[in-house]
DNA sequence: CGCCGAGTTGAACTGAATCAAGAAACGTGG
DNA sequence: CCACGTTTCTTGATTCAGTTCAACTCGGCG
């Protein structure tokens, strides 16, 4: 079980047999139906996702509109970080766009192969790290970038989001409403 | 050496004598004047600051316009991570505001203090963590908020920032021009 | 004193939002 | 598997928040 995971954390740090089977042992698998949530805002986020297969999107719910804030796609994690580390209720919601499959790990789980493990607490850094980066890349497109700008860095780093995703959320995603984005993509 | 940093790790993450030791014996002191650069973009970024005193600005120069992009005060870090993790080349300035005290530590230094100290591998993931939910809110903050609600979240969230930092640099981190937060502030 | 950068104020402009209506695509049940 | 109804996308007209440009005030500092 959690084949995709171990390729995925084979390329990120090196680990031994124990230590993977430890992870093993915490992992829990889980199937998404299209649509069903996999976090609702509110709830406190308490376990972290590993997508299999599917993708799913984040998205704020606030006074009745969705407000995309981020995709997470195969071979990457899913859940609110924030509310995962501090135990505090999370502000967004995590759908799955399509059939969702995943494993999951608790908090719990987590902190204790952190503490026993030097190649996971080192992974939690390093996986910070690039979200880290990722969060600072895009506050500067909002900083620097127009939303025409914005789509066309889509269309060049994350060109599958381009192909699965409806353009409304694309367009929450960016910043701007569906209308502005329909305009942006018939000018090319 | 390094008294307010000591300070500040006590609270973040249990450490001994000989760990200190070893921090403390990469630190170096740096003093830089008011308007002096501790880095600037197109470098690459090998060390990072802890400021004892002062405060910098974050900024990125992009055709002859300074668009900023944070602010780092007494008792946090300084320095752009994603190239001092990466080895690339910084995107952005940073620019001491005031005259400014700090230590500072380089990327080898760390990754030794990481691979041979628990609690410092351990530090690392909880700053990562605190800093990623940091750019996660400034990111909730740009999709979610209009320019006046992010300006009064600066009011009541960082008020020192506004007491301190000139108003065309805290437009600009904010995103807009001098002209319309001049305005959104004589409203009140 | 007079200069200079920071902040303010006003008027004109503009890019994106909003509102509205029509076309296309989708998925759901018969 | 088709037909219908709903959602998504497009297109156009109007509105509006924030920018731009320009002039003026203020306070610090040579």
């Amino acid at each position: 079980m959690g084949e995709e995971l171990k390729a995925y954390l084979d390329k990120v740090v090196p680990h031994d047999d124990d230590a993977w089977q430890a992870m093993q042992s915490s992992l829990k698998r889980r199937q998404l139906a299209r649509h069903e949530h996999f976090l609702v805002q509110g709830e406190v986020c308490r376990h972290l996702g590993f997508i299999a297969e599917g993708y799913v999107r984040l998205y704020y719910l606030v006074g009745g509109e969705e407000i995309t804030k981020d995709f997470n796609f195969e071979n990457e994690f899913c859940g609110s970080y924030a509310s995962f580390i501090s135990g505090q209720p999370a502000l967004f919601n995590v759908m799955a766009m399509e059939p969702v499959r995943l494993y999951t790990i608790s908090r719990d789980s987590q902190l204790m192969l952190f503490e026993n493990y030097f190649c996971w607490q080192k992974l939690g850094r390093l996986s910070m790290e690039r979200m880290f980066i990722k969060k600072e890349q895009r506050e500067a497109s909002f900083l620097l970038d127009s939303p025409e700008a914005r789509y066309e860095k889509l269309l060049r780093e994350t060109p599958h989001w381009v192909q699965r995703v409806p353009l409304k959320y694309l367009a929450s995603y960016l910043g701007i409403t569906p209308e502005t984005l329909s305009r942006i993509r018939n000018k090319r």
